[in-house]
RNA sequence: CGGGGCGUGGCGCAGCAUGGCAGCGCGGCGGUUUUGGGAACCGCAGGUCGUUGGUUCAAAUCCAAUCGCCCCGACCA
């Protein structure tokens, strides 16, 4: 892309409204704008790495054999007073009447829309299990939204929802979503927690949240520090295992780790070695439910079992907060300059800096560079502005691609260009034509 | 919803106590000189001072209502 077509309206500027570092930093790098209290348009570097977010969630889902589908924002309430939960979920649903007068909600979540799929096609244990997710926009209309997209009442939300014979087989589920989410996160390059939690307003018997340590996060996390020092032994994880993924799930929920509500001192100070225990701020990107028959039982989705007996299907759901996500790993990913993207989820690859606009060799190697790289479907951007080299130095820096290669007439005296990593600031030189070489191999090295 | 604060060119703000020409910085546009870490100079454009009503010869400024936004708290991916 070159920057001169593209559309990135960046702020030298701090806004006033902006609390925390990934509000302010994407409201620099344009990557969002305010439309009203808690709601937000995507910008298009932006929308990105949403989609880059996105995209992540949906094939670690995939791969643990989970079902993409989508449901509507808005939902009929009849569904919602079925399930009792019309009037149980308060002020922060809102509710929209037609021209019809009928009574729709825009939904903060979708367990009756998904047990009323469910309980229209499905009869049988012969269909199970079956767990169903999408990823699609909800409305919480909170007291008081703030810090931006991290709590927006509008958010990109991906919610699942599994269907299983019995308990033992929604265990299982329950585990496959922890061990698929804990891969989700890494692959972001985030270290999550998986943490015992309330079960709130979903209700059920067992949860846990993901938790991304940060100053800035909102909720109050206890924990063993030897869960920092946790790693993934493969890349391959057999999904239909139930030992498999019992084991792992055992793995990262053996040591200490609970939220404030959760948190019990005695507890902690019994299980843990004082030198590990660790009490910190953490930002909430995801939680998982096993409720049982909970909404199965008073929406009546049941399948007929082996014995041809009918029985209630155990149920589970599951989120991650996808737009929020965004925040978080600039939380945890930034410096002074700008945002540090992992290259997973990086807007663009490289950018090209041409540091001498109108020399007629420097945009004829940047020109060249750029189409060199496009070609080989590597995400570039190009900055082909007028702007002198500083400003481009510290828009790079400021939107935070991973890579960036500085082409100008000083290096070219000798044939060579820039190569510098966002994350380090290390920079390297090299022949214009080994520069795109040069590149692949650090991107595959650092993927 | 309780408490606090703020609405003035695209962004950041001053002006308001004591009513009297609507300003500053950044950004934008044109020009000249520049050009490897957010250039300098010259010129230009851009604002019904959130909205409505009131007081007054005169309102950004005083009064009232209203809308919106932000912060602290209780609630939430």
């Amino acid at each position: 892309m070159r920057m001169t077509r593209y559309f990135i309206p960046t702020l030298r500027e701090i806004p006033s409204d902006a609390q925390i570092v990934s509000h302010r930093l994407m409201l620099r790098a344009g990557m969002i704008k305010q439309a009203a209290a808690g709601i937000y348009s995507w910008m298009p570097l932006g929308l990105r790495v949403l989609q880059k977010i996105e995209r992540i969630v949906h094939e670690e889902q995939i791969r643990a054999g989970h079902i993409p589908l989508l449901m509507p924002t808005l939902q009929p309430a009849g569904l919602w007073r079925e399930s009792g939960r019309y009037d149980d979920y308060g002020e922060e649903m809102l509710r929209i009447t037609d021209r019809h007068q009928r009574d729709l909600l825009y939904g903060p979540t979708n367990e009756e829309l998904i047990t009323d799929i469910f309980r229209g096609h499905v009869r049988s244990y012969r269909d199970l299990p079956l767990t169903l997710y999408h990823i699609q926009w909800k409305f919480r209309d909170e007291i008081r939204p703030r810090y931006g997209i991290m709590r927006g009442r509008e958010f990109l939300m991906k919610d699942g929802y599994n269907f299983d014979v019995d308990k033992e087989a929604a265990i299982h589920s329950y585990n496959r979503h922890m061990v698929s989410y804990l891969r989700t996160y890494q692959r972001m390059g985030l270290q999550a927690i998986p943490m015992r939690a309330d079960t709130g307003p979903i209700g059920g018997k067992y949860s846990h949240e993901f938790l991304v340590l940060a100053d800035t996060g909102e909720s109050e996390v206890f924990f063993d520090s030897a869960i920092l020092d946790l790693q993934f032994e493969g890349r391959d994880i057999d999904y239909d295992s139930r030992g498999n993924c019992a084991r792992l799930v055992d793995h990262w929920t053996s040591h200490y780790a609970r939220t404030d509500e959760t948190h019990d001192q005695d507890v902690f100070e019994e299980t843990v070695p004082e030198s590990r225990r660790r009490r910190s701020k953490g930002i909430e990107v995801g939680q998982i439910f096993y409720f049982s028959t909970k909404y199965s039982e008073p929406m009546g989705a049941s399948v007929s079992n082996a014995n041809g007996e009918l029985v209630n299907v155990h149920m589970g759901s599951h989120g991650i907060g996808v737009s929020r996500l965004v925040g978080a790993i600039i939380e945890a990913s930034h410096d002074e300059r700008g945002i540090v993207w992992p290259s997973s989820v990086a807007p663009f690859q490289v950018g090209i800096v041409s540091a001498a606009t109108g020399h007629a060799e420097t945009e004829a190697v940047c020109n060249a560079l750029y189409q060199e790289l496009t070609g080989l479907g590597i995400e570039t951007l190009y900055d082909d502005r007028t702007e002198r080299a500083g400003a481009k130095f510290a828009t790079m820096e400021l939107i935070g691609l991973p890579w960036r290669i500085t082409v100008g007439p000083r290096g070219l005296k000798t044939g060579q260009v820039e190569l510098v990593r966002r994350k380090s600031g290390d920079s390297k030189q090299y022949a214009t034509g080994e520069i795109v070489a040069a590149l692949c191999y650090q991107l595959e090295a650092h993927n």
